[in-house]
DNA sequence: AGAATAGTGTCTGTAAGACAATATGAA
DNA sequence: TTCATATTGTCTTACAGACACTATTCT
């Protein structure tokens, strides 16, 4: 790496020039203590950033995304999608760097293997370096937009879950409350869940049934008009 | 340019490997004889392929965009927005060249500038050059999923249209019959549409009333889940 | 008058919020 | 038994498809 202050140039071989490089950044999400949160590292000068780093020349940006995402929290099998890509020439001070911006769900009880990762609550979160806010804003449009419409919450969700949990999460990303037997109806009407064989949990009261999303890729459901924000 | 089969390469100011260049591709779309069409330019090869070109290193993408179609159409007011990035390393023949995807949409009756740019029905378009076959039919789920949740028609409706020219347009994105009055009253609900107090137009029947999107800018309506396809 | 297009009103099945009532297991 | 949680059922309003009916203008 260069020293600070330093900008990095580059040309291609017609003579013009070229980006310095290409990066991914990911958004990860996940929802901790009934909240949504989102996995911040540690930069140089004590402020917070979103995870990323640099694409390889032979490597696809979703590749990239997810090798990151493995160094930071052990996961290899999760749900990750392309978000948007930001490229204003300006947006990085060491050079015209466009990064992908993806968006990353990972289950509840998820912790960062990296020690310079931490979890941070969406509602306060620190000044992020960069465009970062921009890209966290986008990534909760987009998660919130997709919720009721399509399995996205599987990545939070791996399976084995009770409606009850996965009411917590479903809250949690809408930002509202859902009545438990309305949410119970609208969640199986989207046919996207089917029933687990699994034994119940041991809790307090009943034992709830369990259930899985029946598809781990990315897949679109009936989708339901629910109610999004207080 | 290089001559063709040549790949190009380029190297940042640490020594490593940079993408060569940063591509936007363009898929413009209108309705044009109740069909939804889009706009292709030919190729040196003789095959087709979406607008496009190369982003200058002070400029942005979304600029990059709106410079390229006016150069196509001549329009310089039109709806635009980032669609994906098409990043794979070998994408592109020439070297590693990612591209920002972008979605355009351009009132009924624009001509192309160009006259290497043609406009193509989507049922039925010829083969297309690079991953361009993979970027229209994003293309087309995004403009289909925001039809009417958004005001994305504003680009093929700038203003001043009847609910019947409105209803053209809805049913050949949406690829399905819409009834009429059925059509008018979910339209209004959206919210998104205002009458205009411009006089009638002067056709065969009765005269229709004339509306408007309230908002040229994107922006979302309180939504009508609407059936899509036949 | 008759044709053509625009717009209104009504009926019906489904979706979704609110909430009461019941079921099941642990303390 | 009492408490806590899960699940079922019902009531009500809004949404959206279908379609009959009325309105306005031109030929």
């Amino acid at each position: 790496m260069s020293s600070a202050g330093e900008r990095w140039t580059a040309v291609n071989s017609a003579g013009y020039p070229a980006p310095v490089a290409l990066a991914v950044d990911v958004v990860v999400l996940s929802v901790r203590r009934s909240e949504l949160q989102v996995l911040l590292v540690d930069r140089p000068d004590a402020t917070k950033a979103l995870p990323g780093g640099l694409v390889g020349s032979e490597e696809s940006p979703g590749g990239t995304a997810a090798r990151k995402l493995a160094e930071k929290t052990g996961l290899d099998d999760l749900y990750l999608e392309q978000l948007a890509t930001f490229a204003e020439p300006d947006r990085d001070p060491r050079g015209w760097i466009p990064s992908i911006a993806h968006l990353a769900l990972v289950p509840a009880g998820t912790e960062p293997r990296d020690p310079a990762a931490t979890w941070a609550p969406l509602s306060g979160l620190p000044p992020l370096g960069f465009d970062h806010a921009t890209i966290v804003r986008t990534a909760l449009e987009r998660v919130r937009g997709k919720l009721w419409w399509s399995n996205i919450a599987v990545g939070i969700l791996p399976g084995g879950f009770t409606m009850s949990e996965a009411r917590v999460v479903y809250e949690a990303i809408a930002g509202t409350a859902y009545d438990p037997s309305t949410f119970a109806r609208d969640l199986r009407a989207t046919g996207l869940i089917e029933p687990e064989p699994a034994e119940p949990r041991l809790t307090r009261g009943r034992p709830a049934r369990l259930y899985r999303f029946a598809e781990r890729e990315p897949a679109w459901g009936h989708g339901r008009r629910k109610r999004l924000h207080g």
